[in-house]
DNA sequence: TTGTATGCGTTATCAC
DNA sequence: GTGATAACGCATACAA
């Protein structure tokens, strides 16, 4: 019923590689050719099958990415749009692979259900075990890090420097005179996998680092990342013996909503309490809130075209070998020249790890501290 | 390199036939051989091939995703990981078409790139005219409808029914005496489509209808859409004559930062001011904001539902016509049933279009309206 | 610049 | 329950 790449090149009277070149290499076509080619392709609702030219190509066109949060969390919905808008314009579709529980994260590891299934494998957010990583290079693809550990594992990763990023937070809270303060980070609940950190750790330590050269004990607070977490840190901060002169949280998704309830509280931020958060994610600025800044979307995009780069090295490789049984005698010097330079090459070029640029957002939720008792 | 499915068969001593049924179909192959089989597959690293499985069936296993907003967007990326939840485990990825700009339209209706390469069309949160519905009914696939209008050219839509509820939050504000509202829209900028309303027009139907009805005149306020939104309120409102009692969002996208900020700027909410949104997106009820909930995940996920059953019935209606020509003996007397039944019905069942059940989340954001002057 | 021939990996059909 | 084989639609190497 659909017409194929033969229906076409039959009603413009030419060969059917004709007609794929019309579509794939239109430089390769006379241009009257093409012109009939097109024609008949309109006249029949013809548009060149990809399910057809991606399975004779042997890639799969395809990128999996690795989530273990919701997609639809502000850092990964912006992951997500950051990759897309590379990796969609060059035929790329993202399949995503929630494993946000261990058992999710087992099976998925176990059966690999994308071995030879996509180019490239993207982790965004989360942190791999060794055993992991073994079996992801098992399938002989890039694996791209955003956001994730240990970064020596990946072809290429980026990620914000989680620890230094909430030292200087830290810094910015003590230049204050706040000498009590309160950390609160948001621990996963109940079914998600214990040994998935992503950043949280490294800002919880950034900021105890930076409290022990102040020789500074800050109250450490733990909330469940649920529905009540802002619920559960208040209830924390009113149980502690006296209300710490800042918050530290590790989060936008709590510090922003966090600001909103104390000031509904009748706390004067900053007067009495500053406030700090970490994304400088949804509303953050709009209510004030001084924090670092992320941008997710941007980090997508640099990984998607790093992506792209580690495919096409791979499929150059791949095509050395094979030329190797059959020389072209027109291009040959040239594709000797080539194969020589990837001979002196080691086999991969090494992987790349980009730190995004810290930025700190100040904004109204900070601010001296009151006089202490 | 990679094993294909031939390399199996031959090092499990079947043909590669049975492999493929012992992947695709494995009630049909003995469990002894099968084991064999499976054996075999793991010594040689072998996967089926989703790119030639997908080639072979002649689908393309593929949605398309017409997105006018950015996936990033509150609705958007909630709608995505509905649709997603359902269409990834049936095997389907999800290819998002961004058309914000007229341009992105226009081009993208023109050349129609999802030709052949796509099994269903989703269209989020945007209006089509006939022209555009026009197009994308010549590819022959379903197209389904999530908040989007009109409804009748989809082949399923979900949608909120958002001037009725609308007219609900204006009528709450009524009962609370309020009679000077402000309704605040937000109006997409310079470069989008003008013709794209989305269910910003049927909002503010809504609230004008119910106002009329009331005999109220209320401030029709314009925000564009951007980072400033919030100032852009603010200043309007304060150049009002006199501040409304209340303001009435189009969006919580609004409404949570604005409800933040007056709250800094001195207001008392909701004694001195009542302050509505719509969607209950993020944060809204940790700010305590009255407003009307939406739930996009699950319309996503309905939506795939119906999608899976629409390109089921194209499937079995092309196989109908295909089974005509060779009668399979044992049987015949169930597909002739099958087939009867199918011609006693109309071609397609007809459309489904749902309207999403209304919930008012009622917050502190509102209250009785001050003893007016 | 174009045509011919072939292969990509899987699945469905049919015979056994 | 299993094997042989013909598609599926396109892209490429090579010949012309």
């Amino acid at each position: 019923m659909q017409a194929n790449i033969g229906d076409v090149a039959q009603r413009a009277k030419v060969s059917s590689a004709t007609v794929s070149r019309a579509f794939k290499h239109p430089e390769l076509v006379a241009e009257a050719t093409r012109e009939h080619i097109i024609q008949a392709a309109d006249e029949l609702d013809f548009a060149v099958s990809r399910s057809a030219a991606v399975f004779q190509t042997g890639q799969t066109f395809r990128i999996a990415l690795l989530l273990n949060d919701p997609s639809s969390t502000w850092f990964n919905a912006h992951v997500y749009e950051g990759l897309d808008s590379v990796l969609h314009p060059a035929g790329y579709d993202i399949a995503i692979y929630p494993i946000g529980t261990s058992d999710d994260r087992h099976v998925f590891f176990e059966n690999l259900p994308i071995r030879r299934n996509a180019d490239a494998v993207v982790i965004a957010s989360f942190d791999v075990d060794s055993k992991e990583i073994e079996r992801l290079h098992s399938m002989n693809v890039p694996i791209i890090g955003i956001s994730a550990l240990p970064e020596e594992v990946f072809d290429y990763s980026i990620a914000t420097d989680d620890d230094y990023a909430m030292r200087l937070v830290t810094r910015h809270l003590l230049t204050l005179g706040h000498r009590d303060i309160g950390y609160i980070s948001l621990d996963p609940p109940e079914n998600a996998d214990g040994s998935l950190h992503y950043s949280a750790n490294r800002r919880s330590n950034g900021f105890l680092a930076e409290c022990a050269e102040a020789h500074i004990e800050p109250a450490m607070l733990h909330v469940p990342n649920t529905s009540q977490r802002v619920e559960h840190a208040l209830t924390q901060l009113f149980a502690l013996d006296h209300m710490p002169t800042a918050t530290c949280c590790e989060q936008d998704r709590l510090a922003v909503p966090l600001l909103s309830r104390l000031q509904r509280l009748g706390y004067a931020i900053p007067d009495a309490l500053s406030v700090t958060g970490f994304d400088d994610s949804t509303y953050a600025s709009e209510v004030g809130l001084t924090t670092v800044r992320q941008d997710p979307r941007d980090m997508g995009a640099r990984a998607a075209r790093h992506t792209l780069g580690l495919i096409a090295r791979i499929d150059d490789d791949s095509e050395d070998g094979a030329e190797r049984n059959n020389d072209r005698g027109e291009t040959n010097d040239e594709t000797a020249g080539e194969t020589n330079n990837k001979n002196n090459k080691t086999d991969k070029t090494p992987p790349i790890h980009e730190s995004t640029q810290i930025r700190m957002m100040f904004r109204l939720s900070t601010g001296p501290a009151p006089n202490a008792v």
